[in-house]
DNA sequence: CGGTCTATTGAACGACCGTTGAAGTCTAAG
DNA sequence: CTTAGACTTCAACGGTCGTTCAATAGACCG
């Protein structure tokens, strides 16, 4: 099975499990947590209703196997190219681009080449690294092993930068690639047609470069 | 009265219009839309809970009241600084620099000086902004206008750009923002203590500098 | 004083929520 | 066939939701 089946269990007959996170995921990304309701859920799975408590145990079990489905294999694929960057510039530190793009190409990948589902999971990824009431405990719980390791690249690639300034600038990073995941059309609306959302190559060309280009400005501030 | 009087209305006694407004600012901000009901808005507030369909017709119709009280605030500081720079620099463009300075600096400036309340409307600026349901619409009937200001003085400060470049870049511009108001403690975490999110100076000197380094970095790319 | 308009109160409505438990169905092993 | 166990169905529970409305209070003016 290619790591692009995208998890839409093509042809397979999904499990009961497999349709209750299918749907879940779809409508937590669009609603999020308190604005889907497990009646809708399951309306969607085409389940009965009790079926989310008998097979995770309650709504907010159902959220948390949503969000790490996925996240075991995102950080798989991400700290796999990690090393090979980091293996391909020995014995030099990666480059800054290097180590952006081992960040970001996973997620570009498997929303240009995996089915919807992973639209749908990244979406609902934005949602929860924004915000305050789920942001710090369930992104940490499943990402900051691999983070931690993408900082520490990052630190090597800028040397002169001080810690501080990578910490923001991850933050920064991650902030512009959230709001990029979201799919609020936004850009849309205001680009008048001419840039959209959705279109993952664009996202992919300047993405990288613009990262790249303010994690150096950051490291040569005032310098 | 100041601009940095908060709206917290010190010392005035605050009318139920504002108590509702003030107390649902807080807690949409905490946990959105759909995780507030009226009837923590009213407790929150001191008031009967009727009277939110009295004076605002209904939950959705607060919850644009609450975004609309000081979006026309800080846009039209945005425009003032957006001119003054823009003046300054006259009859060259003014710098990116300085364009990015004029986007970010009110925000700052309210966080610092400012009361509470804008605190919360920032963070919640922040949910609405990367949420699938809310963006579109409600960031644009405010923001609209203003930002394509911005978006223009942006193209003029880097007329080598493509204006696709730009608008892609102002999607990450604000998603860098975006993160940063949405006060989720993440970099906290990540950093061991060694950032802290509520610490306006630390985010105002470095959020400009990789901002402007990265559209200047998406300006030249490929070049 | 009486009258009018605005603001507030308290109670109630129907709808939907997450969760539960008993009963039923299906499958595979004894 | 019988039994055990996993899975599914159905109906219902208590609770909370947003909204409504008649009744009440207060302010202002003639």
């Amino acid at each position: 099975m290619s790591l692009y089946e995208g998890g839409e269990m093509a042809r397979a007959k999904r499990t009961t499990k497999e349709k209750l996170l299918d749907a879940a995921e779809k409508l937590f990304a669009r609603k999020g947590y308190h604005g889907t309701s497990l009646r809708q859920i399951t309306r969607e799975a085409g389940v009965d209703l009790a079926l989310v408590n008998y097979h995770f145990g309650g709504k907010e079990k159902l959220f948390e196997a949503v969000l790490d489905r996925r996240g075991a294999m995102l950080n798989e694929e991400r700290l796999r190219r990690l090393e090979e960057v980091c293996r391909a510039a020995a014995p030099r530190p990666a480059a800054t681009e290097a180590v952006v793009g081992a960040f970001f190409d996973p997620i570009l990948d498997f929303l240009e080449h995996a089915g919807p589902g992973w639209h749908s999971y990244f979406s609902l990824l934005a949602w929860v690294n924004n915000s305050p009431q789920w942001g710090k405990r369930l992104m940490g719980k499943t990402f900051n092993a691999t983070v931690k390791r993408f900082i520490e690249a990052l630190m090597d690639s800028l040397p002169k930068a001080a810690p501080e300034d990578i910490y923001w600038g991850y933050n920064f990073l991650t902030g512009a690639l959230t709001l990029s995941l979201a799919e609020t059309g936004r850009l849309d609306v205001l680009s008048g047609g001419l840039c959209r959302s959705v279109d993952v190559a664009a996202l992919r060309a300047r993405l990288g470069p613009f990262v790249a280009a303010g994690l150096r400005g950051l490291a040569q501030r005032g310098g």
